[in-house]
Order: structure tokens, then sequence, then C-alpha cells
DNA sequence: CTGTTAGCGCTTTCAC
DNA sequence: GTGAAAGCGCTAACAG
């Protein structure tokens, strides 16, 4: 079965009884064209079928309307929400998104960030876990781009992101406010950023109010981390810590813990509050709804874009934006019980 | 600034002193090459850091190393699944593939899918509720193609999915066996093709089963509809209709159903047992964890990637591929109380 | 084994 | 207002 040759703009040409030129200049409704031109050429290009080349465009473009997101997991809620803003955003403008899962090998992240740019006009790039001195080199390399959730300055580049010292704070703010003051925090992947940024955010915090106390206890970022820590926590909540309530680095931690803390009969919040952060979909569904600080992840996304086209076009770069978390303050959180 | 002109293949063979044929040769390692040229090209392309032109390579190749992905909804765990899955096997062969999310608009796919299909060299369509004689039309248009989670016969388009009607079978066995007999269907969305597989597979146990009785709510998709299933399932079960077991289109349905019934005090499973479908990875962590058949999303993407690359390389095409869910009996069933 | 040459399909001056 | 012709960067004959 032989693959047909496609029709080109040679075959609509000749269809029509026209030169190339025209048909490009009704295909781009560039200058002036004869209304009668117009007329045939579109009927020609209907009656074939044709659609342009974008491989062709391309080459003599320079651009193939196409941008890429890099990331890290795929399977991360806030990473899906992010791609699906970006995605319907781009398509308003006419623009495709390639994805780049780097299966959170942060080695390869530097060639699969290069090697998608290579094939689009942009790239925006999700690795919390690259070394800063490589993620400028990196930046270096790909522009135009954008970073998420990673501060980075001097670069050029647009940092769109969530204001995680802030909302931690809140958060903190929140327990505080219910009368917790023996915290426990649930800390993410060392080396990500955001999680460093959550820990500045703490450390802030504690400078401030002498009163309160918080135990780090390293996790991860995924369900099984959380579910993991379960008999940690346990030890620190009965034991001669006494927490009251735990921060989560975000909710798939918060949620395995609550897992764990269930099967061993612990009560929340009755015994200990819980708190998770990003609102992923399922939070305010679990048993106790998980209180959370919510972020704009659709809109994270739109954002992203905005400024990927803006340096596409090459405009000026927007400064960074960051995005306030919201607090959801839900059932797994309560007052402290002083009994 | 403007924005330098790429360094291209003629650069670096004037650099290395030979010609640019010699540079493609040692590029795509075709031929036989001096090793002394290999080695003064390699050298030059290094020193000027030259990366080939995919958009020109792409029109005299006639392909672009891309394959799309056509979604619905990128919000949907069982897509990410799949485009995990898929992304992270293509990118083994060099492959990129680049999303399409629909937004639930099903008179844009037809479109969405071919304009995809336009940039790439093969498209992945999930497109469950596109009318059976427009994904035809559609797919003679777009071929090589690969379908997701719908049969679709005599089209020569590989499907890949999952076997909903022997799913939703397995799953009411499981049911009965614990002694329910009257039972509760969450439909999904009435045009989704794997929600008419699953009503197919309900029809054929209850004309198995003259024993049983299954009474159908009409609900959605997504958490929330679940969610405001809530009233006509605690009708169900405390009404006439004596309903003790219920089966929810997906997980989501059957955890926003599993909130409701919390807020309202009804006991899973006392009262009622709740299952879901899909098996989503928060499944095992909801209160209590929910009974689930679950279905090997990343294994879907990676049956895929290799329906395309045949596909794409010309060859036979498998035929239909259907993966057995597999239940996965937790907390959230449990044998009818018949106190 | 290497260089020259002719396109791939399209856009875009530049004449007419 | 329209057509002819020159490339965009690369690969693949074809000679040498």
């Amino acid at each position: 079965m032989e693959r047909a040759r496609p029709t080109t703009i040679a075959d609509v040409a000749q269809h029509a009884g026209v030169s190339q030129a025209s048909v490009s200049r009704v295909l781009n409704g560039k200058a002036s064209v004869d209304p009668r031109i117009v007329e045939v050429v579109t009927a020609s290009i209907a009656a074939l079928g044709y659609t342009p080349s974008t491989a062709a465009r391309s080459l003599v473009s320079g651009r193939n309307n196409t941008v890429a997101m890099i990331v890290p997991d795929l399977e991360n809620p806030l990473f899906q929400g992010i791609l699906k803003g970006l995605s319907r955003a781009a398509a308003l403008d006419g623009y495709r998104v390639l994805v780049a899962d780097t299966a959170e090998i942060v080695a390869d992240e530097e060639v699969i960030a290069i090697e998608a740019r290579h094939r689009t006009d942009a790239i925006v790039l999700c690795a919390p876990r690259m070394p800063e001195k490589k993620l400028r080199d990196v930046l270096s390399r790909v522009a135009p781009a954008v970073v998420v959730n990673r501060p980075i300055d001097e670069t050029g580049t647009p940092v769109v992101g969530v204001d995680y010292v802030r909302g931690i704070r809140d958060l903190v703010e929140h327990l505080a406010g219910l009368g917790h003051t023996r915290l426990v925090y649930l800390a993410g992947p060392a080396p990500s950023a955001s999680n460093r940024e959550r820990e500045r955010g703490l450390a802030e915090i504690l400078a401030a109010r002498p009163d309160l106390t918080i135990t780090t206890i390293a996790t991860g970022s995924a369900l099984d981390d959380g579910y993991r820590a379960t008999a940690e926590v346990i030890d620190a909540v009965r034991g001669e810590v006494g927490a009251t309530a735990v921060l989560a680095f975000n909710d798939l931690v918060a949620l395995g813990l609550m897992r764990g803390l269930s099967e061993h009969g612990v009560s929340v919040p009755g015994e200990v509050s819980v708190a998770g952060f990003d609102d992923v979909p399922l939070a305010s569904f679990s048993s106790p709804p998980l209180t959370s600080m919510s972020v704009p992840r659709s809109e994270i996304g739109e954002q992203v874009w905005q400024r990927l086209r803006a340096l596409i076009a090459g405009a000026a770069v927007d400064h960074a934006v960051l995005y306030s978390p919201r607090l959801e303050a839900r059932e797994s959180t309560g007052p402290v019980d002083r009994a």
C-alpha cells in the first residue's frame, strides 16, 4: 500500500489555474488579492482537501507554533493542572503543547529540555530539583523559556509560580489560631525548590513566634511517602514532642498520612490536625475533608502561556508572578483539644 | 535585540573544511566516512554548538518524530496515566508527544485531531463521545492512528483499551458473592462509549442471573457528579428499591458519592457497599479504601506506542488489545448486612 | 569515500 | 494585482 503523496500548494495552484504565490496569499490573507482569485483558490483548496505543510512553513518562517513543557512527573496533579491551563490557553492562539516527562531523572532534564526546545518556539521548565547553577546554564541555552515554581533572578527568564513562603506561613497561622503550638512538618524532597521555600516560610514564622515549635520529618512528594511517615508522626504526637498538628509538603503526602493514621485508629482532627498543600481535586472529598492551601493550577498555566507568547513575539518580559495560595479550611484541622 | 541566526549545516561544513554532504553523513551515521573527517566534523559541531533543524529534516523526510494524543480532559486520571506511559515509551524511540485537550467539546474533536495529525506522524485518539460515524470518518482522514478505549471494527485502526464489559461483570460477581442482589449503577455520560460497554456488561449478567436487580441512576464522570447523586442513592437504599450496593461509573463518581454518604451519616460498607472503576491512585487512600477495578494506565500508554510505532514504520497492525481490569477488593464493599 | 546538485513545500522579494 | 524565481536547512542521488 503506497502512501499517497500529499497534495501541495502546487497542486492547488494548478487546479485553480493561478500561481503558487497567489495561493499562498489567499492562504495567509496577505496583501490584496482579486476576489475572484480568492474564490477559485478557496474552492480548489476545498476540492483537493489541501492543508499546508507545517514543516515547510516552519522551515521558511523559523517558527512551528508549538511550545514544550518539561515536567518531572506527569502524574503530579499540580503539573497536570498547569498543563491543562497552558494547553487550552495556547490552543486559543493556534499553538500546541509538546510534553516531555523526565521521569524524575534530574540528570536527563538538560538534554530533554534542549532537545524539546529545538522542536518548539519556546519551553516552560518545571524542574524543581535541578541545581540552580545548572538551571541558569540551561536557561541560557533554551531561551525563550518560562520557569515554573522556583525563583531565579537576573536571568531574564520570566517566572510564574506559587508563593510557598507566604502560603505555608498562612497555614501555620491558621493552625496557631486553632491553638496549635507544637507542629510537625512533613518535608518534601530535599532538593526541591518549593520545599526549600516552604522551609524558609517556616523559619520566618518561627522567628516571629517563639511560642511555636516545628518538628521536621523527611518524607517525599507522593502518597506513599506520607503513608510511610505514619509511625513517626504518631510518635511525635503521643511522645515527648506532643505535637497536635501536622503540615504536609502537599496534599498527597497529607492524604497518605491520613490513611495511615486512620489504620492506627488515630482520630483526625480529634487527636491531631492534618493540613496539606495544593488543594488537589480530591482534597475536599477525603474523610475528613482535608484542609489545604489552594493554588490556581489552570490559571498558572494560562499565565505561563501569556509569558511565552510575549517572549515568542519578542516582547518585553513581565516580572515574575507569584500566586498567593488561599486557605481552604476544612475538617481535617480543628481546635487543639485541651482535655 | 536581534535574534541570532542559528548555525546551520553549512557553517559546520565550512568550519570543518568539508562538504555539507559529509557533515550530513556523520550526523546520520550513514555510509562510511573517513575517520578523520568524522573527527573533524564532530569537533566542529561541538565547537559551534550546532544542532540540526528539525523543520528542515521534517520537510525532506516527511517525518517529524512526534505523535499527538487527543484527550477530552487532561485532568482525567485515566488519560493522565496513559499519556505518561505513552510519553515515556515514545521517548525511548526518540519520539515526543503533542497533547491536545479538547475541553470536552465533542464538536471540536475533528478539527483538532486533523490539525494535530498534520503536525505529527500519527495520532492517538481518545474520543469516547464522538459518534461512531464521525469517528470512522475522522479515522480515515488522520491515519495512521490508534484509538483508545472504544471498539471500532473494520477500519484498520488498532484499538487499545479496557474490557469494560468483563470488568463490570467481574465487579458485579464480587458484589453478588458478598450477598448483594439489589444494586445501583451510577451511569456515566450517556454518549460515552465506555459507559455503553459497562451497561452492556450489566445487561449480560442480568440475563445470566435473574436473582439480581440493577437500578440505574444517571450521573457523569466527575467527583461532583457522584456527590450530587447522593440523595438519589440514599433513596434507593432506604426506599422501596432496598439497594445494598452501588457500582459507580468510575472512581471519581464513587468517591464523590462516598463523601455525600458520609455527610449524611450513611455508613459504608455498613449500610451500603460502594465500588468504583479505574483504581485511581487515591482509591486505596480513601476512607474506607475504595473497592475498584484496576486498569493498567501506563501499560496502555506503552501499548499504544507500540502500535503507533508499527504503523509509522508501515508495518502490519496488531489486533485490538483489551486489558481485563483486575478487582481490587477493599473495605468499601462488604457482606450484605442481614440484620 | 567525498563533493556537487537537485529538490522537500512554502513564503517572499522582485519584476511585470 | 499577479507571476517567476530565489531560497529556508537538510538529505539523497549521482558523479567523480
